[in-house]
RNA sequence: GCCAGCGUGGCGAAAUGGCAGACGCACGGGACUUAAAAUCCCGGGACCUUAAAAAGUCGUGUGGGUUCGAGUCCCACCGCUGGCACCA
């Protein structure tokens, strides 16, 4: 891995400067050298020694939590601590991607499957490392309005971390000493609850099926006994109705039990991707058991489905099918009643199925009640009565952030045994930075998830017995930090320098962070996302001195292959850079990239649109150059011989048009309005209108008889950041006649327009008869609304238009335009 | 299904509510050339009329609205792109 990335790297590397881009290489940095991981890993120790305070919201160190009374033990209190830390380990069903034998974040799985190379993902209980993003969801969601991103990008994040208001209702088990909570939006339809659902792998499950159906009594599901059956639910219609992947018996399950086991079974074993496939499909089985409505005492049935997600508020939800659209789906499948709780507003809409705000009916004290205030109502009902409270709920997951990959960061963490024999894990000292991976001649992963560095039992085991982490931390790591580290990449002594943060970082002043951060959408919820994340935390221990690391995002627009789709190997449309430079020159290359759209549109190659901008250049070229001498120029160009082509380059002469002469008014109107023109839009990021603007000019300049040497010497500076190499060229060329000195043309100061020059006397200007055009007038600029009025009513034209109508209205738009209300 | 964004010539695209299509590509015509390439000049939304033009009509996804005036603002719909998706 090391070898193909630091060929990468020199690929890349020869890339970007045959292009020409004006990088301070003396910050180059690889997120793969010791040098900067060893930092990386730091920051994770970081993480590993902070814990979240809620009450001041903000990542403090581990040893300003206290302990609770009964953490008596060494044991107990090292449990507590790794139950807080901003880094720990998990064991819980995680996304297991075998065909790249490594786990994933939920961000890395897109419609269950990989986000790198689109293969399945399953779920699967392993130990893993995971950071605690979700207690940063409401600062980096609220902390999304003081930056400068898109409203799409915005957007996204906002979608992701998911935040919804609600309220948490507990409801009692019926006869049991049992009870549970439900997370719900929509407190006030609490009235028309008729039964209730647990995720399949709810802890509930296990606690009332003993209790529901005690061992060693077996009941004929299908009948049941009085109290344990509902009416209104169809039995048969359970077994008839499941999937034909949740294989139940002819005849039903004997008892409830095995039906409960058996459905458990079955939304453990889909994958993500079943799992959205069925989506449609409402499956489930009922429990044996009743809750009792808080507000209202009814009893209502409880089921296990797998529509309702254990890692999502409580895992437990009260349906009310009449106005949630699954919950209505699946009371439908299993014949479960039905009961209008809001009426719409609008009375033509049906009720049945209705999930907007409304007005409350058949809901006792709240009934009449608007959707909001009802909702305020039945909260402080709930509160009061001590059997709810208001609550917030994110979608947004811990971040997983172990891989089994060789090729990673080795966690600087090892095992130990307590006095008990169970494992626990320690941090290494910051001195013990960096952690090195071994040397591995198969580091390849495995099927089973054994990470690659395990096999290097000579690393893995210490000589004190403590065995290392032999996970490895995922790509996101090195690059949640990498701006930082641009600010200061030669530091020896810390991850940076105090000053230069704070030099470069506050550089903005109300505009803190990285002033602009040029990338794809693809990082939306990722990359975007954890850096947020990273930056927060550092900023809380007093690391970094801004609250968000980017301040200002564009995302430019992806360049589809010349056939309007996707660039892709498979589809043979790539257009390789390499190529395209051979072909016209890097000036070319970026020129078109610049030309062919807004940069933030998405928009295809065309290989015909580069040919327009060389031959641009080639315009550009010949303005300066006599066209006599371009005849050395070709051959030159041919030639192999070195030396006769230096001879022959040095025949080509300047054309003798350029003069070092005072330019016409004419001149410097057409050469400062590019000027404007050129500087608006390069602040803008309009580069495409720039490079417009500039062939203007030149189609203008090139019917010039005489070329004032400076005011193409100030043209040469507007394309210089467009066309660097040909820019420089000409400009060292100019130095021949004009009396500047010839220093570098990067190091020349960036034009500045005259507004005077750009005065005109007269302007031309639409005159309109109903806005509809009829004629265009010459006016002076400075003629009046009346004088503008009676020259346009003196227009032949426009007399003709209004012949045998009278003029109504006259609307005049100083040096704008005129237009005649005529009837 | 939900959220966001976008619909302008044959194509990439311009256009603070004020001359729609700048600039470029493709195309057509001409000059130069023995010829071609390169280069230079001219033309160019559609329709109607014409030998040619002028003039005229229509035209920014569709339908409505606001306005003296709408590609631009508002409402509804259609389509495309991106994101999320059983998140209670």
């Amino acid at each position: 891995p090391r070898k193909t990335t630091e060929a990468n790297i020199a690929n890349f590397t020869r890339q970007i400067k045959s292009l020409g881009f004006s990088y301070d290489w003396s910050r180059e940095l690889a997120t793969t050298d010791p040098d900067y991981f060893k930092w990386t890993q730091w920051i994770f120790l970081k993480l590993y020694n902070s814990w979240f305070n809620p009450e001041t919201n903000k990542a403090e160190s581990i040893d300003t939590l206290k302990f609770p009374a009964d953490c008596t033990t060494e044991e107990k209190q090292r449990a507590y601590r790794d139950s807080k830390r901003l880094a720990y380990v998990s064991e819980a069903p995680v996304n297991w991607c075998p065909e790249l034998g490594t786990v994933l974040a939920n961000e890395e799985v897109i419609d269950g499957k990989s986000e790198v190379g689109g293969f399945p993902v399953i779920r699967k209980p392993m130990l893993q490392w995971m950071l605690r993003i979700t207690a940063y969801a409401e600062r980096l969601l609220n902390d999304l309005d003081t930056i400068d991103w898109t409203d799409s990008l915005k957007e996204m994040q906002r979608n992701w971390i998911g935040r919804s208001e609600g309220a948490e209702v507990d409801f009692q088990i019926a006869g049991s000493s049992f009870k549970t909570t439900v997370f719900t939006t929509r407190p006030d339809t609490l009235f028309g609850a008729t039964y209730m659902v647990l995720a399949p792998e709810h802890k509930l499950v296990d606690q009332i099926i003993p209790s529901v159906w005690p061992e060693g009594t077996p009941v004929d599901w299908k009948g049941g006994t009085a109290n344990q059956r509902s009416s209104s639910i169809d039995q048969s219609s359970i077994v008839a109705n499941q999937p034909s992947s949740f294989v139940a018996p002819k005849d039903g399950f004997a008892t409830p039990t095995e039906a409960i086991k058996a459905y458990r079974a079955f939304a453990a074993g889909k994958s993500d991707l079943e799992r959205t496939e069925l989506a449609k499909d409402k499956t489930g089985v009922f429990t044996g058991a009743y809750a009792i409505n808080p507000v209202n005492g009814e009893k209502i049935p409880i089921w296990i489905a797998d529509y309702v997600l254990a890692s999502y508020g409580t895992g437990a939800i009260m349906a009310v099918p009449a106005h949630d659209t699954r919950d209505f789906e699946f009371a439908k499948k299993f014949n479960l009643p039905v009961i209008q709780v809001v009426q719409p507003t609008d009375s033509k809409t049906d009720w049945q199925g209705f999930t907007d705000d409304g007005v409350s009916v058949n809901s006792g004290f709240i009934t009449g009640l608007s959707t909001p205030e009802a909702k305020a109502k039945i909260s402080a009902w709930l509160e009061e009565q001590g059997v709810g409270e208001k609550t917030i709920n994110y979608k947004l997951r811990d971040w997983l952030f172990s891989r089994q990959r060789y090729w990673g960061e080795p966690f600087p963490i090892i095992w130990k045994k307590d006095a008990a024999g169970n494992l626990y894990h320690e941090a290494l000292p910051e001195s013990a930075l960096p952690v090195l991976p071994p040397t591995l001649e198969d580091y390849k992963p495995t099927a089973d998830g054994q990470p690659p560095l395990a096999r290097a039992a000579g690393w893995v085991n210490l000589p004190d017995g403590s065995t290392r982490e032999t996970n490895t931390m995922p790509q996101w790591a090195g690059s949640c930090w990498y701006y930082l580290r641009y600010l200061d990449a030669k530091n020896n002594s810390a991850f940076v320098g105090k000053d230069a943060e704070n030099y470069w970082m506050k550089s903005g002043g109300e505009k803190p962070g990285v002033d602009l951060y040029v990338g794809g959408t693809e990082h939306a919820v990722l990359h975007l996302l954890y850096a947020r994340f990273w930056h927060k935390v550092l900023f809380d221990l007093g690391q970094v001195s801004t609250a968000e690391p980017f301040f200002k995002l564009v995302n430019q627009g992806l360049i589809l292959g010349e056939d309007g789709q996707k660039m892709s190997k498979s589809r043979g449309n790539v257009v390789n850079p390499d190529d395209v430079l051979a072909e016209f020159g890097a000036d070319a290359f970026r020129l078109y990239e610049m030309f062919m759209g807004p940069l933030q549109d998405t928009k295809p190659w065309n290989t015909r649109g580069v040919e327009g901008v060389y031959r641009f250049l080639g315009r550009v070229w010949r303005l300066f150059v006599d066209e006599k001498s371009e005849v050395e120029f070709e051959q030159a160009e041919t030639t192999t011989d070195a030396s006769k082509q230096g001879e022959l380059l040095k025949l080509i002469q300047l054309s003798p048009a350029i003069k070092d002469i005072a330019a016409t008014s004419a001149q410097l109107k057409t050469l400062h309005t590019c000027i404007k023109k050129v500087t608006e839009d390069l602040d803008g990021m309009r580069f495409n209108t720039a490079i417009s603007a500039m062939m203007v000019f030149v189609n203008e300049a090139m019917t010039w008889e005489v070329k004032p040497v400076a005011v193409l010497r100030e043209f040469l500076q507007l394309l210089a950041p467009f066309a660097p190499h040909l820019a420089e060229e000409l400009w060292s060329r100019l130095s021949t006649i004009s009396q500047q000195p010839s220093t570098s043309l990067t190091y020349a100061a960036w034009p500045k327009f005259d507004p005077a020059l750009l005065v005109e006397n007269e302007i031309e200007i639409p005159v309109q008869v109903n806005g509809k055009l009829r004629d265009v007038i010459k006016i002076a600029t400075t003629a009046s609304q009346a004088e503008m009025e009676t020259a346009a009513l003196a227009s032949e034209k426009i007399k003709a238009a209004i012949a045998g109508k009278t003029v109504k209205k006259v609307i005049v738009v100083p040096k704008k335009m005129v237009n005649l209300v005529a009837v």
